[in-house]
DNA sequence: GTCTGTTTGAAACATACGTTTGACGCCGTT
DNA sequence: AACGGCGTCAAACGTATGTTTCAAACAGAC
């Protein structure tokens, strides 16, 4: 066996244990009883948990970042000095994603998981870790939204943002959404493709909605159709 | 000092920081420091971690799940047979929420956060225990937004409602916003009624989107708008 | 005032955690 | 053949957790 076997087995069952539980809830006893290895590992090839969660996020993240820039890149050019249209641009997202090479067919889903995860439990360190390593394709990200959106004021923008990251978010990172893409509980297969393809249709019109209309909070009445 | 000062002292900690740090990172200890009580208090009155956890709910659920059955019952009664739009639902619900009587301003933002929390982390026994007591209110929801939405498939409408959840729970229980929210970190005024007034548009819209364009996912070009 | 049931207090319980240790086996190099 | 670095292993470490214990303090009823 090379030496890096126990590596990825070890990065293989705390990912799945991870999205399945949550971080503060695996033990490491639990990912090195699946994993097959000694307990002791873990802290020998990763020092400690906290890394171990930073490697499991940096194996996905670091070559998807990279095919994503590429995506963006490609989408630029495409578009010839025009703002690409919000919808080429969740639909870039949301392919490079989809076209990642995976371990297995539930790589997605899993990872999907993991970032709705790391956004929820508020660990401080992954929060700082991914920020401080993935800001620049967030970022560019970021600046097409905004390019996509110019109608939107930038405190609109700014929620609007933060709805889509949730619906996005918390629907990979539900476990019943989790269970449904797993074991097809559904009739209809469901994969990770096919929530995108309903999902992204959802935030553009969300994204794209008429200026809010900012019911007086407070009024007795409900405004009626 | 009263019974059940106790009591209250301690839920009123345990909400707070329950809503700051997850369930399985907050321990009885810190919960009984902040409250001022002494440690064996919580096991005395609630019996055990996880029924103070089901405590913290049900003082917010039960009166809020009563409220908002009158709105229901108000607005179908001012429907007279119509069903009511999905416009009227949500801000039916919404408003219900923005109305119940707080302990504190914060009150709502901390309750959505923890709603979002029992949702995110696989916490088995609180799933089970929200969906036990309080599926009547949830079920008539959801009947209401089935009778809105009529042009909606079941699958489609299943993965919308999703994503209306999704974007409700994660936006209130994000930590960065929450602190926004609580700390008014951004110069205008951000309040619970207000990021409801620019959440509700956006679901509804999302909601009543055009078919779900469904772009073959393995297709190598992107439609161009 | 005394008694009875209820609530608090400090301390201990058993368990689980992340981490560290030191011995052991392996393998390529000298 | 002897060495030395590397990875593995069982065992232990110290700490923190949820829970239990039991005596003391308190309340109201008689």
């Amino acid at each position: 066996m090379a030496q890096s076997d126990t590596v990825d087995k070890i990065l293989d069952a705390a990912e799945e244990l991870f999205a399945e539980r949550g971080f503060s809830e695996t033990s490491l006893r639990m990912i090195t009883s699946k994993a097959n290895v000694n307990l002791a590992a873990v802290n020998y090839h990763f020092g400690s948990k906290n890394a171990l969660i930073h490697a499991v996020f940096a194996r996905f993240l670091t070559p998807f970042s990279a095919t994503l820039e590429t995506a963006f890149d490609a989408l630029e050019a495409r578009c010839e000095g025009k703002p690409p249209t919000l919808n080429q641009t969740l639909w870039a997202l949301t392919e490079s994603a989809v076209r990642m090479p995976q371990r297995n067919e539930k790589g997605i889903s899993i990872f999907m998981r993991l970032l709705g995860l790391a956004y929820t439990q508020s660990q401080g360190h992954l929060r700082k870790f991914l920020e401080q390593e993935y800001s620049e394709p967030f970022g560019r990200f970021m600046r097409l939204l905004k390019e996509a959106t110019p109608q939107l004021s930038a405190v609109d923008r700014y929620w609007r943002i933060q709805f889509m990251l949730g619906a996005t978010a918390f629907t990979m990172s539900s476990s019943d959404a989790l269970r449904d893409i797993l074991q097809n509980k559904l009739g209809v297969e469901t994969t990770v493709q096919e929530i995108a393809s309903r999902l992204v249709p959802f935030l553009a019109a969300g994204m794209q909605a008429e200026d809010a209309m900012l019911v007086p909070p407070q009024s007795e009445k409900v405004s009626v159709a």
